[in-house]
DNA sequence: TGGTTTATGTCAGCCATGTTGACTTAATTT
DNA sequence: AAATTAAGTCAACATGGCTGACATAAACCA
């Protein structure tokens, strides 16, 4: 696909088009961009292009399981719910809600139409029956893998081609 | 935010309810699950676990910008035009286009709003006049370098706890 | 020169998915 | 018994994707 070609193309941009050669001056008038530098952290220009990179990264790893969904009339926002109820198999509605961090008319949407079309199964619970526990059919695992195998592979090849890891841990939800 | 928390509530809950204690017979049965892994990569499990963590960053990546954007009357899309214009000064709307993946009229009317408000500017070329070279104004470069902020300091949190990186590539354009 | 292609802009309408607000039902808690 | 909680639903609306059609100006080409 040329998006990718595309996405080189303009994240090599940044080097031959420095950012900071204009971001400079106006970094010294509001003053707060070097502060996330402090502790001899990356510039501020590596972050931009960190941020970059997060965009391009999450545009194409929904790219491949966008396309798989179309054909069955699904969006990304059923391969999200399908993806949490296949990993972590019999959460309750609420679970999802705050995961996904929407609302619960906009996850009955789409909860709704994997329930009908058998791909999510419900079942009350034991101890508060109030509650809907949700699990994934035989169906719905299957395509929750399928969807998941084309990031797994990309993921695989972008952490191979990182290089052997050191043990670490993410940080992205430290508050900042 | 609470929803932070919950992130860090169902990654953990990865450890505890392995995904893999149901995916193994699975994995079996459709045989491409531990294709990924070929080289001595991650095993799947850790690759999936991965996929959600990049769902949770991102999303809490773009939560910031988007409560100061509400404040401005833009969303996310004014958001990703504004950065890319900033910081690849100069860019035809051809290539806009081309980095966000998405076509003219959806770009048109965001980008619209932009140039009537005041925080891009056009300009015809010089080789080929038939094109737009877009620039942010200063008041532009202000609400970038705004919402760039708080991503830029999550990064550099995240990073800093990632501990002295070695010199790496990224490889999230590699197709797999 | 005149026809074709290219870069951009625009109108009109559709779809997916997010939002609020109001309300119901069933089950649990007080 | 009353209040709270978990879930479901209806209605209306906003954002930001999409397609298709078409207009304009500039560049290119034969």
């Amino acid at each position: 696909m040329a998006d990718i070609n595309q996405a080189k193309k303009y994240v090599n941009m940044t080097d031959l088009n420095p950012p900071l050669a204009r971001g400079k001056a106006a970094d010294a008038k509001h003053g707060d961009g070097s502060r996330a530098a402090k502790g001899g952290a990356l510039p501020e220009a590596k972050l931009q292009e960190f941020a970059e990179l997060l965009f391009f990264a999450y545009r194409d790893f929904t790219g491949d399981p966008d396309a798989i969904l179309a054909d069955f009339g699904f969006g990304r926002a059923h391969h999200r719910v399908l993806h949490f109820v296949n990993r972590h198999s019999g959460l309750r509605v609420a679970d999802l809600l705050e995961i996904l961090n929407i609302t619960k008319q906009s996850l009955g949407r789409v909860l709704k139409q994997l329930i009908d079309q058998g791909y999510i199964m419900q079942q009350a619970g034991a101890a508060d029956r109030r509650e809907r526990l949700l699990f994934p059919t035989e169906r719905g695992r299957a395509l929750a893998e399928r969807l998941a195998a084309p990031q797994i592979v990309r993921l695989a090849a972008a952490l191979e081609a990182a290089g052997p890891a050191p043990r670490r841990r993410c940080a992205f939800f430290s508050k900042p």
